[in-house]
DNA sequence: AGTTGTTTGTGACTATAGTCACTGCATAGC
DNA sequence: GCTATGCAGTGACTATAGTCACAAACAACT
């Protein structure tokens, strides 16, 4: 298979060859949505390569929850699949990806068979809650021209690039806002010096 | 000992024994605190009887995160105490406390021979992640009437009873506001009906 | 009963961000 | 080129909730 196998270190070698024997790897490309509010799961994926955006609507409000980079696993999708309940949150390409998709049906087996599977989940579970804990941190006591610019440092990062492609609408959305806000706050942290913006691309500084 | 053991099925009896055998049951008295942020810990709480609160602290702003109810554990615990990490949550006793003590030290073994036992815990991870991300959903789109209101309604049923006894600024604490805001709105549910104050009590309708 | 401290009630003000209505720009397709 | 579409920029207004500054009510203790 044609990935880099040391992202999947985190599976022990016995583990790892029955997991691969039963999964399949596919790429998406940025933009495709692989997950739904109220969807049922049967696979649980595994990021290879690039990045996966996990987010959750409230009425017309969209907030973006975490970024799932190369090695990590949606941890929302293992448990919606593990107790076959819908999923209450939101996935898709946010720079294109191969995924190991692995099949649900067997990973309770694989639990029992390797307890230390678990820890994985458990982490995983961990990072995400401690995320949400300081994003609404961030929502009880930033204003938003602080949560924009984290926002975008955040996005640099996780992109590994001190550019950023978006709409200001795009951006809006991420962050449960309106555009016009978002267009204000951005020429805000221009005459600032943080950022500069030029042709629909924002640039840290 | 001295306690209901029902709310203790969720172990199964192999399990439930040598946890019981290595255990010890506290009392705590309301208002006590039993959990500080960046504080590591040694033991794994259950609660047997009453109700802790768990709760997060941002700058000086405070925000309720979650009830702990009889049979329920405290994962955020669990998991700090799993990795030695120090805690990012404070817990205090909302209504007297029975609470079975489990040492740490003892459940990596336990989760290796009963892998049942981790449902549990995600489980807890899972309600607590879902708990959460309504809160940001209200956060996100509800005016202060209507989280108070909710509030409320959550608290009485968490206690199983329609009357509330707090002060107004220990609400403005619960829900990250302030005081005068809490008081305005407790005036305004008033008038619409939704509860009655009489004497420092809140009472629904 | 009087002092002290805490809780509650309120009016006035402010700041923040959300909404509305519109203009100018750029790009894509014909 | 022209037009349509979507994006960005901006002024004006509004609503919500947070802040400030008190006053009144209540409780607790001596």
């Amino acid at each position: 298979m044609d990935f880099d196998e040391s992202v999947l270190s985190f599976l022990k070698p016995p583990l790892l060859e029955k997991v691969l024997a039963e999964s399949s790897i596919n790429t998406f490309p940025k933009g495709t949505e692989i997950l739904r509010e109220e969807q049922y799961v049967k696979v649980l994926p595994i990021v290879l390569e690039g990045i996966v955006k996990v987010y959750s609507r409230f009425n017309d409000k969209e907030l973006l929850l975490y970024y799932i980079q190369p090695s990590q696993s949606c941890v929302m999708t293992f448990y919606a699949s593990l107790k076959n309940t819908p999923s209450k949150v939101y996935a898709s390409i946010e720079e294109d990806a191969k995924i190991l998709l692995v099949p649900v049906r067997l990973l309770p087996k694989w639990l029992n068979d390797f307890p230390d599977f678990n820890q994985l989940f458990y982490d995983q579970f961990n990072l995400r809650y401690s995320e949400l804990l300081d994003t609404i941190g961030h929502l009880l006591t930033d204003r938003m021209d602080k949560r924009l610019y984290e926002h975008l440092k955040n996005k640099a990062e996780v992109t590994n690039s001190i550019s950023i492609k978006m709409s200001h609408s795009q951006i809006a959305n991420e962050l449960g806002t309106a555009r016009e806000v978002i267009t204000r706050m951005l020429k805000k942290l221009e005459i600032e010096g943080k950022i500069t913006q030029d042709s629909g691309e924002i640039k840290l500084s």
